[in-house]
DNA sequence: TGACCGACTTAGCAGTGTCTTC
DNA sequence: GAAGACACTGCTAAGTCGGTCA
């Protein structure tokens, strides 16, 4: 089905004329009848789509005249457009990405195309710019809007409400549907993660002329800004953007795209985890035939075998070739090069280990020891063989033939299908292991949280260590030692008053009871605390929301608290329970990914 | 066939809001 | 009520992958 409808689908974004562009798919009325597995399959998005268009970042307030820019000590008044450039860095000034030298060198060559002739004459040498004032007037601006009264921050709320409801909507198949991104992204100076050779360029503000609008042809076309207009008007329903623009940096495209809670939304992520779960019915028969190519006589064959199993194994990214220059140096498994490998005959007591270490998505370095099977070893041996540093691992394969391949063994497999398979059997298979009934709800949360750790540190789910952990963590200790003396003091005094009973004789008095009742207490408070420092420190470099937003399937979850009692507040917060929305009524107790 | 493009998902971080503790 | 801790949200960068085009 989804054949049909190619020569329609795709179009290259920039030839399509102004206007008069129409795409509707006319298989909507089928779609009406189908379950999500067709509106999926034959890329019919939407039939009605009606909204306002993107809210604009307001226009640029030029400083008041008591914040200075100097140059070489003197104070200079800059143009408009150059000052508010100016701005940007000087909000910049305590980052440490704008103490990097490629960040300074793409900021003043892009700062000067902003200025006037006479100021690049005048500003030839960044280390003569003062931008203290300016760096000052915004922290001040930072600090009152943080103490700003009760009644004002309640006032602002109310303004930020009023746009949501106004901005913040679309009507999409008579359904009102929360917007993701309603406002367009403010200039700025770009961050890329990583070395990004970019970073410090002028990311410009966007316009009015910059925004293409989709949205169907009968509905009410948002009316650009006064004195406006759109680059394009545009009725697609293949797709599911609302308004999109190219930003300058990278050339690429930004999407006003539709809230996660979505319907639309949901039924993505729905096929999403289908298409997970089929693979479960054939991966065993793919585990067996890439194990039998790795001793193929095809090189090609062998690498493809080799580069599935690391996807598979060790849940790494596909690895798309990159513009070189353009971004940070990063890879992934089909891009890895000799450098990131380390072969050792015997390593840790054990044999064949290989040792990867490169840096994958947003330059979140990965390195791993793993042992591997001796075929796998002899392969990757050879791979590297009369091979520089700088050279591919896996030099005849391609993440296009790779997953050609995987479609062959399975319709709609891809590489990263196998990220949310095995993320989400991760899941499955430790909330089974480490959940005992009879647990109390904390330890069943702990658990829950251990599960979903295990599947965050199979995806190389990294953050950076919270700036206020250490503190944190000490007081939490503190804490705890409290705690421990309590108990040491309620256990002397029971003690005391069972040595009294033994010598008197009779029954145990009130007193007796509520000091043993508190002793309880305190014991229960004493393993609270020392659950919740475990927690913490075990935490303290994982992420564990990318996994439980992006990788597990939401309708294990669901079960399992079904299952044991725990309330799903527990596991999902509001807006993760809107998000998966679509999983309450897919998943009873019972459900198995 | 490979380069490129468009549309989407996946990702970590920083700012903000809210809860907890003193 | 203030301060600090933590949870949550918004933002936007950086991937994946299916498609076209030369």
């Amino acid at each position: 089905m989804r054949l049909l409808w190619l020569g329609v689908l795709s179009r290259r974004f920039q030839h399509v004329p102004l206007r008069d562009t129409c795409r509707q798919a006319s298989r909507g009325a089928k779609a009406n009848k189908a379950g999500w597995e067709e509106k999926v399959e034959n890329s019919v998005k939407w039939r009605q789509l009606e909204h306002k268009g993107p809210y604009f970042t307001p226009a640029y307030e030029p400083l008041p005249d008591g914040v200075h820019f100097f140059y070489d000590g003197k104070p200079v008044k800059l143009s408009v457009a150059a000052e508010e450039v100016a701005t940007l860095y000087g909000k910049m000034l305590h980052l440490e990405c704008a103490t990097k030298e490629v960040f300074q060198r793409n900021f003043f060559r892009d700062w000067r195309k902003e200025m006037t002739a006479e100021e690049r004459k005048l500003i030839t040498h960044l280390d003569k710019c003062d931008f203290v004032e300016i760096h000052k007037h915004f922290m001040e601006k930072t600090e009152a809007r943080r103490t700003l009264p009760r009644e004002k921050k309640q006032k602002l709320k109310e303004e930020a409400e009023k746009l949501q409801q106004e901005f913040g909507y679309c009507i999409l198949d008579g359904h009102r549907e929360k917007i993701g991104n309603f406002k367009t992204e403010p200039p700025g100076l770009f961050r890329g993660r990583g070395d990004h050779p970019k970073m410090g360029m002028l990311k410009r503000r966007v316009m009015p002329e910059d925004v293409v609008i989709n949205c169907s042809r009968d509905s009410k076309i948002p009316k650009p800004p006064a004195g406006h207009q759109w680059k394009e008007v545009r009725s697609d329903n293949t797709v599911m953007w609302l308004a999109a623009w190219m930003e300058n940096i990278q050339n690429t495209f930004k999407y006003i795209i539709l809230n996660p809670s979505s319907k639309l939304k949901g039924e993505m992520d729905w096929h999403k985890y289908e298409v997970a779960r089929r693979l479960r019915g054939v991966v065993n028969k793919i585990r067996a035939q890439y194990q039998a190519d790795w001793k193929s006589p095809e090189m090609k064959k062998r690498q493809l075998a080799v580069a599935l199993y690391f996807i598979d194994k060790l849940a790494l990214r596909t690895g798309n070739e990159k513009e070189e220059g353009e971004t940070a140096d990063t890879v992934g498994c089909c891009s890895l090069r000799v450098e990131h490998v380390r072969l050792h005959g015997k390593a840790d007591g054990q044999e064949h280990v290989v040792e990867l270490d490169f840096l994958g998505k947003d330059s979140i370095r990965y390195n791993n020891r793993v042992t591997v099977e001796k075929l796998v070893f002899q392969n990757l041996q050879h791979f590297m063989e009369d091979k520089d540093p700088g050279d591919n691992l896996f030099d005849a394969l391609t993440t296009a033939s790779l997953n050609k391949h995987l479609q062959s063994l399975m319709e709609g497999l891809t590489a990263r299908v196998f990220r949310t398979y095995n993320a989400s059997v991760t899941l499955q298979e430790q909330l089974r292991v480490l959940t005992r009934a009879e647990d109390s709800l904390t330890s069943k949360v702990l658990a829950y949280n251990r599960a979903n750790r295990a599947v965050a540190i199979l995806c190389n789910h990294q953050r950076a260590i919270p700036k206020t952990f250490e503190k944190s963590m000490q007081k939490l200790q503190q804490k705890i030692e409290t705690k421990k003396a309590q108990v040491t003091e309620a256990q002397v005094e029971l003690e005391k008053l069972k040595a009294d009973l033994r010598t008197r004789g009779g029954s145990k008095s009130k007193s007796f009871l509520r000091k043993q009742q508190r002793l309880l207490k305190l014991e229960e408070q004493l393993a609270r605390l020392h659950k919740k420092a475990t927690d913490k420190e075990e935490n303290k470099q994982v992420a564990l929301g990318t996994a439980k937003l992006n990788y597990l399937d939401p309708r294990i979850s669901i079960a399992w608290c079904k299952r044991f009692g725990v309330p799903i507040e527990k596991i999902y917060h509001k807006t993760q329970r809107e998000r998966f929305a679509w999983a309450f009524n897919r998943a009873d107790k019972d459900f198995e990914f």
